[in-house]
RNA sequence: GGAUGUGUAGCUCAGUUGGUUAGAGCGUUCGCUUCACACGCGAGAGGUCAGGGGUUCGAGUCCCUUCACAUCCA
């Protein structure tokens, strides 16, 4: 129940939106009216608190309506849930890590990350975003530690950005919980967890042929793979075999060098004959068998392909299940290999790759191979255009190379079905919202191919916490890698020697080594849960108690297209360490369209900052436009809802006053609002709240905020246009059962309007009531019951003569306060009933001054009505 | 090529287990200086529910099929 404020309320003259984000910003900021009870929830049951693993921004990408979009979303059930009692555990992190940093902060500082340096305590970077020239020779190297300190110092002011506009917003986070995925915390959690799967098998090295960018020179996974159209040429090329040539169609020849087989399908009569013979390649001479494998395709090129190791991840399946030799050509730099590869010397390409292939980049090395096979006549035609599907890192913009190295792997079921069915399972234990996202999920944990490659040739992130002994010849031995104490973490293999070993011994024989990587960005971010929520505590003892209270977390909001790495890695993480899913919930958001329903992106040009959005609509308006999104659907970036919602929140300013302006009922001690309301339109129209406050309700627990918000507006409105005019004069006359019911109905309305409208909503409650409407009850139609429920159809049947006299008076072209003298209502003898409750009401609110006439009839009908000539 | 989703008024979208004449908002048209609100109020026009077939007494809703669009994966 609301607590009547002891004094008539100071209503504002003229009620505004304006000033409300500065003003109950800063009240919600001293009150920390949205913080986390810490000491309940440990004193507490589980299941009351609702804990929320939210997204961490990337501290210096830029801030776009798609934020504002889906934190709006995750704001709403949170405000709801707070409302409804659960404590709320609502942190806010920052995603320091990746390469979009690491650039940014290169140039901004001018400085270049080398990890074999040690830390220098007093370096000053060379500027401060002042440069003129960005030249890669003239930046400055600098520890792994001292690029993390200046990281910090850039992103902090890139989430005061952000901090900023999520206030604005009125996200409810409490922002004493906070990380940084490059804190000493994160590193040292996201440290401790990958320890932990080296230990129990779950990570480990493998030398393996793996996609490789040449651009940053590095390692790539399955997860950061795009497939892009690219153009190529097929070129038809000869093998040789003893019974002449056999012609194969590839994109490649630059790798004829390496190729180790001709491959066709199992069933393809064509080439039925060739299986178990051999062949050998042009220009070099090299014999390769002719073998059979279902992946091959019959209907590209020619049907039969050469195997190199490696062009593509087919080639990687061919030399994997077939048991292929290597032959490697193509290096980290994208270049071939310097020296002449062993197993063409002594060939007749030997000179060949010798003087027109050691060093060339694929493009020259191409050109030089098929200068070469023209002359030797083992070109077929000319070469002719081709589009065709290569991998790319999504950031990078050359087709990635297939590079042998040794690399981190975390196993993800990409090699083991029992293993795939297991986190299929597990996926299946978290309810996503909506139910067919599940199927992402699904579909990408199925058709995996590979292990997680987490091991990136990169400068700046989270070190691989490992040290490799160094035998007498100064090899590293991979197979005993020196681990750090847990209690030591973070660590920096580049900068610090593992315990037992002098910084002297680094590099020499009888010494050690550290692990030069970092890890995989997703690595980390996979540890939200965990980093947030303390399940390793900042001395490396053990776990924060509180982790036990909000893990595994109720929800964790997101954009789909981050199902395959975010969502997935974070699965796989949790349940190696724990063995349950990370939480019960994901709700999925969709993206943002722009009015043309294009995806709305930097280079399209078609992007708003949100800042300027939120302040010349309001960020209630905003968050209106934002909740009419459902979980699930992309939305159309739409002012014009914006602008609905803007009036939505005035209007409920300006319909609060006028509730409020008639003063508290008198009503004798201990007497409730509910009480005095006798009247049978009053009557009505709290029963129908009630029906609201129930629809409103299970559209938040059924995960459909939208319905919610639909509802309640939907009523809101025929509140404001039929109710208060009906009871306007009623209410001007002192009638106590209209005044209780105004604000009986507007404390309901308030509450069911909070999380979508927080600034208005706070505002007016603050007119009348104690504390923040925030931290009120969730409202439940018990609240509204009287001794005798209310009948709502005398509402809906009042409203519906009432739109029949204003309708008269429309068609007539005159006023709404034009004076009916007479008028004939038709209906059903019920109907007639309903009506007559509310005679009164209808005479007032539809100035009818003369008789009225009630008729039995099939439907409800408003007839001879006769208008007063306005007086000249 | 596979998976998933979408297709309802000019636009953005609702439409629950199948049930009278398919709804809302925006826009548009016509009107109203109405004492909470002109950032307002009232009324009107506007739809072959993508196409085709089927089940049913009855289909926007269920089934089949075709088409279009989107996203993800090949």
């Amino acid at each position: 129940m609301t607590t009547p404020a002891p004094q008539p309320p100071a209503l504002p003259e003229r009620p505004t939106l304006d000033g409300l984000e500065e003003k109950w910003g800063a009240v919600w900021r001293e009150q920390g009216t949205y913080a986390f009870d810490r000491d309940a929830a440990l004193a507490g049951e589980r299941s009351k608190v609702f804990s929320i693993d939210t997204p961490p921004p990337t501290a210096s990408g830029s801030l776009h309506m798609g934020h504002v979009f889906s934190y709006t979303h995750t704001d709403c059930m949170a405000r709801y849930k707070r409302m409804a009692g659960y404590n709320v555990f609502y942190p806010i992190g920052w995603d320091d890590n990746g390469l979009p940093t690491e650039k940014r902060v290169q140039n901004y500082y001018g400085v270049r990350g080398d990890a074999s340096l040690h830390y220098d305590a007093g370096f000053e970077p060379p500027h401060r975003g002042t440069a003129t020239s960005t030249k890669a020779a003239d930046e400055k190297p600098i520890s792994r530690q001292n690029f993390i300190e200046l990281c910090d110092e850039l992103t902090v002011k890139d989430e005061e950005a952000f901090e900023s506009l999520f206030r604005r917003m009125g996200f409810s986070l409490d922002w004493s919980i906070s990380y940084r995925t490059i804190d000493d915390h994160s590193r040292a959690t996201s440290q401790l967890a990958f320890l932990r799967n080296v230990k129990r098998g779950e990570a480990y090295q493998s030398e393996a042929p793996g996609l490789w960018d040449v651009t940053f020179q590095t390692a790539v996974a399955q997860a950061e793979l795009e497939a892009r159209e690219y153009p190529g040429h097929y070129h038809r090329v000869a093998f040789h075999s003893a019974n002449g040539p056999v012609y194969i169609e590839t994109t490649r020849p630059e790798l004829i060098p390496s190729v180790v087989a001709l491959i066709a399908h199992p069933d393809d009569e064509r080439y039925a004959a060739l299986f178990g013979t051999t062949v050998t390649s042009p220009l070099f001479g090299v014999e390769i068998p002719v073998l059979a494998h279902p992946a091959a395709e019959p209907d590209k090129g020619a049907g039969i392909a050469m195997c190199c190791t490696f062009g593509d991840l087919t080639d990687v399946i061919w030399w994997r299940e077939l048991q292929l030799p290597t032959r490697s050509i193509v290096t980290r730099t994208g270049r071939l290999q310097q020296d002449t590869p062993a197993w063409l010397v002594g060939t007749p390409g030997e000179t060949l790759y010798a003087e027109q292939l050691a060093g060339k980049t694929a493009f020259s090395a191409r050109a030089a191979i098929v200068e070469a096979l023209r002359e030797s006549g083992d070109l077929d035609g000319e070469p002719t255009p081709t589009k065709r599907m290569a991998n790319f890192y999504e950031r990078g913009d050359k087709p990635l190379e297939i590079v042998t190295s040794r690399q981190w792997y975390i196993r993800n079921g990409g090699r083991e079905a029992d293993l795939n069915a297991k986190l299929i399972g597990m996926g299946q234990t978290v309810a996503f919202h909506p139910p067919f996202m599940q199927a992402r999920y699904s579909n990408w944990v199925a058709g995996l191919n590979g292990d997680w490659l987490v091991s990136r040739q990169r400068f700046f992130g989270v070190p691989i916490p490992v040290w490799y002994p160094l035998d007498g010849e100064g090899e590293p031995d991979y197979d005993h890698p020196i681990l750090p104490a847990e209690a030591d973490l973070p660590v920096d293999p580049a900068a610090n020697p593992p315990a037992g070993y002098a910084e002297e011994q680094r590099g020499i024989p009888g010494g050690f080594v550290g692990d030069p990587d970092v890890l995989d960005t997703w690595a980390t971010s996979s540890l939200s849960p965990q980093i947030a929520a303390g399940w390793r505590t900042a001395d490396g003892t053990g776990s924060d108690p509180i982790f036990e209270k909000v893990f595994p977390m109720d929800l964790r909001p997101q954009a789909h297209d981050i199902i395959r790495t975010w969502l997935f890695a974070t699965v796989v993480r949790s349940f190696w360490e724990h063995g349950t899913a990370p939480w019960t919930n994901a709700a999925i958001s969709g993206f943002i369209l722009d009015p043309e329903r294009k995806k709305m992106s930097k280079s399209k040009g078609n992007v708003v900052t949100p800042e300027d959005v939120v302040k010349e609509h309001s960020a209630d308006a905003v968050r209106y436009w934002a909740a009419s999104g459902r979980l699930g659907t992309d939305a159309a970036y739409d002012i014009g809802q914006m602008k609905v919602g803007r009036r939505l929140a005035i209007k409920l300013l300006n319909a609060s006053k006028f509730a409020l302006g008639f003063g508290e009922p008198d009503l004798a001690p201990r007497q409730g609002l509910a009480s005095v309301v006798t009247e049978p339109l009053d009557r009505a129209m709290l029963a129908t709240l009630g029906k609201i406050v129930a629809d409103a309700t299970v559209g938040f627990e059924n995960w459909d905020y939208t319905r919610s918000l639909d509802t309640t507006e939907t009523f809101f409105w025929t509140f404001c246009d039929d109710y208060i005019e009906l009871v306007k004069d009623r209410a001007h006359a002192g009638d106590p059962s209209a005044r209780a019911a105004l604000r009986l109905a507007l404390s309901v309305l308030l509450r069911l309007l909070a999380p979508f409208l927080p600034y208005a909503t706070e505002e007016v409650w603050s007119w009348w009531q104690e504390g923040s409407v925030h931290r009120a009850t969730w409202p439940k139609a018990e609240e509204l019951a009287l001794g005798q429920p209310g009948d709502p159809a005398v509402l809906t049947t009042v409203g519906a003569a009432l739109g029949a006299v204003r309708k008269a008076k429309s068609e007539a072209k005159v006023g709404m306060r034009t004076e009916v003298s007479q008028i004939l209502i038709a209906g059903p003898a019920a109907t007639l009933d309903k009506l007559r409750a509310g005679e009164g009401d209808l005479r007032a609110a539809g100035r009818i001054t003369g008789e009225v006439t009630y008729a039995e009839g099939e439907e409800l009908a408003i007839r001879d009505v006769m208008l007063v000539a306005p007086t000249p």
